[in-house]
DNA sequence: GTCTATAGCTTGATAGAC
DNA sequence: GTCTATCAAGCTATAGAC
């Protein structure tokens, strides 16, 4: 056994930290309620007792940082000039979770991890992943609607989708770019990953108003 | 109970169709022998006998498909033209993923699903996607290496990480896109989202070779 | 809020008959 | 190769004392 998370702070915070390490590391139903509160330092009653059954448990593990995230989001996206490039609404929409994963200590890359999980399992598709994160992409569509108003609905919303999956297995860290790379690219190298992500993604979204098959 | 799966096949393969189908559903764990041999409608000592340990029946469901892909891959990159494009690559590394998903049969849908997991958790990077992609994965950037020879190597990687991403989640088929879009966009709409995949990941890698922070 | 104790089930794996 | 039976351990959830 590891030291207990977070010793010293409240009980439903030290919860959160510990199935949030275990669920990124292990999945929903890799890991139990005994991990869980063991890792954290508290009784097996406890995880019930504050967050009711396994699966309220594990949304309010993704609804802590996402509240964040969105705030973080809708900060920059009032702060976007009134038209915006389209370089500048993928940067306020990806800048807040690279400034998390960086700078926002070690539970926000155990975040990352569960989201990357929970965003590609159908399992969580509702209660999860569009109850929380929908409000603020269409925020996101709404300002690329406005930058490229050539694009179709279609185009804006693919686009969009292609975006989250790059940004969601990059972040994620799984260390498949590091083996097949052997060590040339570290999925750590945040910035390196930044400096390409923005211009892959913009150009991607540019081509689509010239694509070929304009009626598909 | 549903019927069971394959009814007059022999019994490796009808436990390989269940054990496909529960994965992709409910993820490793979420899934038990008893569930999986229940859906094929045989023994529980059956799993062990054929597969030994429940991982490695995990394995074996991914490895029986991925054969196929990565021949089909290993046949069009053998195809291409002397000097491919961008492109050309691009559709040689994806569209047997396509092809298997709209004409292969419900049992390549849920491998889609099961690999998006799969590539999106850290547990089977080694075992699981290193091992059977990292080889042909390799013949794409070599490839892509002669078509955009301003790339670094770097770039080549990320470019290639960014594609595996969005490719990912789009065959996942998680119902994600159709929530957020009203139904604008449907996951299985294959050929319509083809349409779009190829010009923007081809744009995103060219991209790379006129971005800015070279040195990074 | 926290603890102990436990009910009621399910789990992966295997032993041994056929 | 298939079947029955079972082991030892794990699971979520809760009741009830403090």
């Amino acid at each position: 056994m590891t030291a207990p998370l977070s010793p010293g702070l409240p009980t439903k915070q030290r919860i959160l930290d510990a199935a949030e390490r275990l669920f990124a590391e292990r999945g929903f139903d890799g890991v139990s309620l005994r991990d869980i509160t063991a890792a954290a330092g508290v009784e097996l009653a406890l995880a019930n007792y504050h967050f009711g059954p396994k699966k309220e448990l594990y949304v309010a593990v993704i609804r802590r940082r996402a509240s964040e995230i969105n705030d973080a989001r809708r900060q920059r996206f009032s702060e976007l000039p009134v038209m915006p490039s389209v370089e500048n609404l993928i940067d306020a929409f990806a800048r807040p979770y690279l400034e998390k994963s960086v700078h926002g200590g070690p539970g926000w890359k155990d975040y990352a991890r569960l989201i990357a999980q929970t965003a590609n399992s159908a399992r969580w598709t509702q209660v999860v992943m569009s109850a929380l994160f929908d409000p603020v992409a269409e925020l996101f569509i709404v300002g690329m609607r406005k930058a490229l108003p050539g694009l179709t609905s279609r185009d804006l919303y693919w686009g969009f989708h292609f975006l989250l999956g790059g940004m969601t297995m990059t972040f994620a860290e799984t260390g498949r770019i590091d083996l097949l790379s052997e060590g040339v690219c570290r999925a750590s190298e945040l910035e390196v990953i930044y400096a390409r992500l923005i211009p892959f993604m913009a150009a991607g979204y540019r081509a689509l108003a010239g694509k070929v098959d304009q009626n598909t």
